[in-house]
DNA sequence: CATTTGATGTTCT
DNA sequence: GAACATCAAATGC
């Protein structure tokens, strides 16, 4: 579980629609774990519509809208009935550079395209219409390019934005490139 | 520069 | 009604 959250990191993620492609290389992760988490949504076998998703087999992207305006991107990663995921909130910029400017609104490729989980969803197009996706499929997958980087090249901290989670917020879960800029600020 | 605040949907109380 | 796996724009130094 925590293994797949730092293998996620160096990886390719691709985006095609309407016969556009956009990607970029994951440079930051969470790890979320359905049991004992305080901090995941489905701890303790809460199921809702929302994060019945999380329920499914792994291979498949759980998608859901934060604060009402985000789209986060999570990889489900455990097997039916145990909910685990990686939430990815940052990528470095690949494919379709242009397309993610378009889509962002902005001009030059700078951290704050994608650095960041509702930042990389918006660059990639991704919406929870894309909720349940198959990674291995033609819309939504990850490549693997094969650099990956060694535990001791990961930078591993505690995750962002779950002080609500008491002594769960202090699992060191969240994993990055030591010295990458693509990082999500805060 | 740092800090505050508005937007906004889903879920739980 | 409150809280939430957030971001960008506005405000105050």
């Amino acid at each position: 579980m925590v293994t797949i959250a730092q293998q996620l990191v160096g990886k390719v993620l691709c985006t095609q629609f309407d016969g556009t492609l956009t990607s970029g290389v994951i440079t930051e992760t969470e790890a979320y774990c359905g049991r004992g988490d305080k901090a995941c949504h489905a701890n303790d076998g809460t199921r809702t519509s929302r994060t019945e998703t999380m329920y499914q087999d792994g291979g498949i992207a759980y998608i859901y809208l934060c604060y009402g305006i985000h789209h986060l991107f999570n990889v489900v990663t455990n097997i039916q009935d145990k909910a685990d995921a990686v939430l990815v909130r940052a990528i470095e910029p690949l494919e379709g550079q242009s397309t993610m400017l378009k889509r962002r609104n902005s001009e030059k490729v700078t951290p704050s395209l994608t650095a960041g989980p509702g930042r990389l969803t918006q660059a990639l197009g991704i919406t929870t219409d894309f909720d349940t996706t198959s990674l291995t499929g033609d819309t939504i997958w990850i490549k693997d390019r094969g650099n990956s980087f060694s535990s001791n090249g990961l930078a591993k901290t505690q995750r962002v934005g779950v002080d609500y989670a008491g002594e769960d917020a202090k699992l060191p879960w969240r994993f990055y490139p030591r010295g990458s800029k693509w990082i999500s600020q805060k």
